[in-house]
DNA sequence: CATGAATGAGAATTCATTCAT
DNA sequence: AATGAATGAATTCTCATTCAT
């Protein structure tokens, strides 16, 4: 693995671990075992290389959220793919899962990557657009529409992080079918 | 207004505006209009100022969600005031919410203040717990039960606050109807 | 002393014993016998502190130029005023001089200092200038002038810095002397 | 020309830009548009590299001031020739000249460079000491002559430098006839 | 109580230098 | 020779905290 990647990950690591406001790059350096120097040479500063942990766990989450999506299939069908793949990401990815979601409305992360191209948000929106046309969802602002099933399975994935409770099958399929009944007719 | 009030203000303002992690002493000081040595008189270090913003954003917020609340009222009307009384309380309160929010699982805030004594809760999971009984709510793990309720105000908050959209009576309608939806039978 | 003044000293003081490349802030700490922060509550930055020791300098220079300035006396006698006061000033504060001297023309120090106000440089040039009227001194352009005179001097006094030769009354006035007839008729 | 000649070239340069203070070897690489690696196998660090421009310098403007010097003219004619050659390369190579006059001096500069062999400086002596002899040159301690001399060109040099006056033909007679009046009888 | 100058541990950053390719 | 990624010692700078007034 490239030293780059050594510093992202290590990064990653120790925010998920501190918390962004105790994560030095004495720590940093330790973790990805580089020299102090080495950050340097890829990130300018601490600010540039949080916010290029953020770009790629975006990424990686975007294609995560498309993972076997088929536009072929039946409206829920497909509704409840994405919402899978979001819970599912989160349960295997939390580190990245738990930092996007707290992060996105930070100053500390650039307005242009907040607002970076997703593909899968214009996938999202194209769900709903359906849904409403073809009666099945609420005829809500899909903006509003996004936030609330977006809203269910962010906050069943923390309390799932902090153990209040397991997340087998059956309460998966109790989140998706929640967040479906949120806003559907 | 106190030194004391004073200095939690600033520091909620400050963390709203820049993020906990680049909140500084000298910021405080400077906002607040209070001399560097002031702060050690109330507070012994900078973490326990956090955490008693936080202990208090909570009293708050706690008081915020139970005004008004009857429970002589239905079911159905003791959670709607519930969770309407959660979405005025971001709406009018939007540093303490999103701060409550934000670090409810951070490290720096204290186990104790996290876990602390919260009527409001109680009141939340009675009425849950009743709503089961009467078989108007669907048989899920009440804390995952309480998850899926709280995620939806909470995001639906988050995109307010972003200004992705206004949130007026009607949206404010539909998001509590599709919080009540999402876990209703 | 107060500790700006510790602060301000101890810099000369390196910049004279190492140069300015090899000053570190290290270095002045421990010569001014300071915290390490403490530099920080005075000056923003090395380049700050640098600048204001050259304008304090620059100031000290300026008021013992004029020092027992007559302008009363016949043009000649000013003009060996102003020259001895320089020369003088060299020799006893041989920091301050050289410091003037080597960075009045490095990128180091800002333009604005560079060109700061300095009365005995207008005395300066109204003595050239009333030479000129008079027909004392030679009619070349007067900032050719106040050059000449200042760059023996400045070469006669770096000489002498360097032990090349001692500096008795009678090479000062010899000096003086030389100064006085490169510019005049 | 050679990636020697490039190092050289770049750091001379960015001496004159910058200050020595401020010149780093990752600024040299870029302006050399040479790796990193590549000064090392010509310099074993800094101070030499440093200490190799300087004494290029010298050899270039040792060779400058006695072009065109012929024995057999006049004593003032030899002067003016000298003094001459001298303004002329500090027109010509403003950063060498300035390069030498700043740092003559600095313990950055090993002393055995500082006095290196100057044939140039054997000549002028010289004509200094010929022309006591003569009776034309007053009798001062000919280091103190020297320094008058040399200092009224380096002062002059320096006001141009910093765009206070341009040197045209006739400013340029009129400095070298300074520097012959203040030694002269 | 209120203040702010002083502090020094430690965090961020620079930069000369090495070394494998 | 030429390169440039990697290094870590040195440097600049920050910031929570103390303490005398």
């Amino acid at each position: 693995m490239s030293k780059r990647k050594d510093i992202l990950k290590a990064t990653l690591d120790l925010i998920h671990e501190e918390g962004l406001q105790s994560v030095t790059f004495s720590k940093i350096f330790k973790k990805a075992n580089v020299g102090s120097g080495t950050v340097f040479n890829y990130f300018s500063s601490k600010e540039e290389l949080v916010n290029e942990v953020y770009r790629e766990a975006r990424i990686h989450m975007g294609e995560a959220l498309l993972e076997g999506y088929d536009s072929s299939l039946g409206l829920y069908e497909r509704f409840k793919q994405l919402q899978m793949n979001r819970l599912k990401f989160g349960m295997q990815s939390p580190k990245e899962y738990l930092f996007i979601d707290s992060y996105s409305y930070s100053p500390y992360i650039s307005p242009e990557l907040r607002h970076m191209e997703d593909h899968s948000l214009e996938v999202f929106n194209s769900v709903l657009a359906e849904g409403q046309k073809q009666g099945l969802i609420r005829p809500i602002d899909p903006r509003l529409c996004y936030q609330i099933i977006n809203g269910v399975i962010s906050s069943i994935l923390k309390g799932y992080f902090v153990q209040k409770y397991p997340l087998d099958e059956q309460q998966i399929q109790q989140t998706l079918e929640a967040s479906w009944k949120a806003i559907s007719l």
